[in-house]
DNA sequence: ATCCCGAGGG
DNA sequence: CCCTCTGGAT
């Protein structure tokens, strides 16, 4: 994709959808860090639904460890990977209240170190909590990056870098958003909807996919 | 059978 | 690099 491609790509993304947010529940960096730290292997809908009722009880570190292991194991049942994912979120908790005062540090090593949290998940949590101009790359952007040949990388990690390279300095906030939505609702994993794609002139995938038969003829994204 | 806003361990 | 953890949706 040329330098222009790539800014039409995005221009695009952008005018279909403003003002993108999270699909992840979250009232808190702290109930952020740990909505991602659950979704690993899940849907948003499904981590949603199991956050909801948990936050209402712990929305905060100490909450969660006085909360214990064992029921917030239940909270989390309906998501996979809980066994971990539920000892992870206390020993992270615990680490919060006893070298950060309770609160979400905001720089990668500092988040990197805590359990069960990695390069994607403190990408997230910097870009939607704090403002910086992260681009955590998941299945979809992975996918997305691959896919059209916007940023194409044989690792996450890859993807992530030819993205920062790439991203004109205007959408760099919200690339993230942008992309993991497309990716979500459009260019899919198994059916990618190249028939009611806003970018399938800008991308490198063939053949495009046709609309089945009876689809509307809805040009949308997102 | 495959995928979902991965991370940690070997 | 590989494997494992894991339920729910499609």
């Amino acid at each position: 994709m040329t330098e222009e491609q790539v800014f039409e790509f995005y221009r695009r993304l952008a005018e279909a959808n403003p003002a993108p947010e999270t699909e992840l529940r979250w009232i808190n960096p702290y109930t952020l860090l740990v909505a991602v730290a659950l979704s690993a292997q899940a849907t948003d809908v499904s981590v949603n639904k199991a956050t909801g009722p948990l936050f209402e009880l712990a929305d905060n570190p100490a909450a969660m460890v006085e909360l214990g292991e064992e029921r917030l194991r239940d909270f989390i049942k309906t998501i996979g990977l809980y066994n971990s994912k539920a000892k992870n979120v206390i020993l992270l908790s615990q680490m919060l209240l006893d070298e950060y005062g309770g609160e979400v540090p905001q720089d990668r090593d500092a988040l990197e170190r805590l359990p069960g949290v990695g390069r994607k998940t403190a990408n997230v949590v910097m870009n939607c909590a704090f403002g910086a101009e992260t681009i955590a790359v998941d299945t979809h952007i992975f996918r997305v990056g691959n896919r059209t040949g916007l940023a194409p990388g044989k690792t996450p990690l890859h993807v992530e870098l030819a993205l920062e390279r790439v991203t004109p300095k205007p959408f760099r906030l919200g690339a993230h958003h942008w992309l993991i939505l497309h990716g979500r609702y459009v260019c899919k994993a198994r059916k990618p909807e190249c028939w009611r794609c806003i970018v399938r002139d800008l991308c490198a995938f063939e053949p495009k996919t046709p609309p089945p038969p009876g689809a509307t003829e809805v040009i949308a994204d997102a």
